[in-house]
DNA sequence: GTGAAAACTTGATCTGGGTCAAAGAAAAGA
DNA sequence: TCTTTTCTTTGACCCAGATCAAGTTTTCAC
């Protein structure tokens, strides 16, 4: 399988397989440490799919046997509480995976997950992986790296709606889309009823907080989706 | 080293080390399935300390090189929001573990642990431990698996937060307080304080929802801290 | 394009639960 | 034991933010 098939000619993935397979087994933390050979070993496993947005990729309940890794596009990922209300727990990027629960734990789903926007995605199931584990040890460290750094964010999350305003929670969301884009102009990749489930309140509120902090001279709005931050320092300290 | 040690003549580790330690190893699931030969090996690199009520096991910032684990007592793990307040993420019970954020990504801690009463427990260090993951892999999965299981609670954790009431919370709490001691008659394993801090409320708060769930006969109250619930059902579907 | 539906904003109102205060109960020293 | 300190409970008050409603803008299908 040579890696510059798809250069040029056609469109990344109209029913692709193992090109952009490959494309996802680079991109990902989890294997882009591996030699040429391992990667091809780890593309060979590998399956892909494409979904439109509002397509559900798997939800609550569902029996997993596979990872999922984002290749182009973002994933919702949301829980429905007891008390049926739904809440965002966090959203994909290209390079970001999902499944590892029910991975090794042999259960079901407990959470959904559904395209933000047109995604595409690849898979590798259970058995596989666990021979890459096995055959290649450094992913396992990698994998464990990535855990205890997402549980590490859930951690962060679970304190931040116990203990911060909405406000204060919303401007730190901002602050955290300027680092990860590099850059003081920003787009929010959900829309707001989305964010707001993210963060724990309602559309109205998020508007109105963005309202505040525009009245502060904090932001800049540019359309309801992109702002320019103009004083981050006073963000994160408000 | 015999397991039979410590059979009477003293109690558990009082400048315990090996004694206590293969007691711990036997407790945690990570280790507890390996066969004896490999626990003894374990449980020399373990070294066991003892903790008064209050103590500061580590605190955010400190470096970390060791997995702790929790051999009896209980530790409180705690943060410090960006606004200054704390909030208990979790409260480790005996054959509980953590340190391992750190363990994996050579980072410092992001958490504050305090003996939540006097506690021993065992810890191995950075070094050790990865060892004993190459020699013996199965110990990786299981891993693997606690580390998805804390990550899905901790997603559940904050989903609770962001969309049910105190009341809620508070019912849905005790429920599985009962159903973790497989017992009607509970006892908080907190003071009130702490309790208010992990659901995300304040400890008045906690007393009126307590004196709610009273008045309408679902939980009948033995003193501060025990509970006998009357009717799980519907403190459950509240 | 044009129309319909979805998303967003702003206003008015209401309430869960936070805050402050003070009394009562337990726990910990001494 | 008695005393001091720490927890817990209850009351009064208040506010951040939810809810309801109505208008506005954006998006999308045709």
């Amino acid at each position: 399988m040579s890696m510059m098939k798809n250069s040029g000619d056609r469109p990344i993935c109209q029913h692709c397989h193992q090109a952009s397979g490959h494309t996802c087994v680079a991109r990902v933390p989890i294997f882009n440490h591996l030699d040429n050979d391992q990667m091809d070993a780890v593309t060979e496993a590998i399956r892909s799919l494409t979904y439109q947005k509002g397509d559900i990729i798997y939800r609550a309940g569902d029996p997993s046997d596979s990872l999922y890794i984002v290749n182009t596009g973002s994933v919702r990922i949301y829980r429905i509480s007891d008390s049926g209300k739904e809440q965002v727990v966090r959203l994909l990027q290209p390079g970001d995976f999902t499944g590892e629960y029910a991975l090794f734990s042999e259960s079901l789903h407990e959470s959904y997950a559904e395209a933000n926007e047109p995604v595409t995605i690849c898979t590798i199931r259970r058995n596989n992986l666990q021979d890459f584990l096995m055959r290649y040890p450094s992913i396992v460290l990698k994998i464990l790296k990535t855990y205890s750094a997402r549980l590490e964010q859930s951690e962060k999350q679970t304190t931040s709606l116990a203990t911060e305003s909405v406000g204060k929670r919303l401007s730190l969301y901002l602050a955290e889309l300027a680092e990860a884009s590099g850059s003081d102009t920003i787009r929010l990749p959900m829309n707001k009823k989305d964010l707001a489930s993210f963060l724990g309140t309602t559309p109205e509120t998020i508007s109105r907080r963005l309202a505040d902090l525009e009245a502060k001279g904090l932001i800049h709005k540019l359309d309801p989706k992109r702002f320019r931050l103009l004083d981050k320092n006073r963000l994160e300290n408000l």
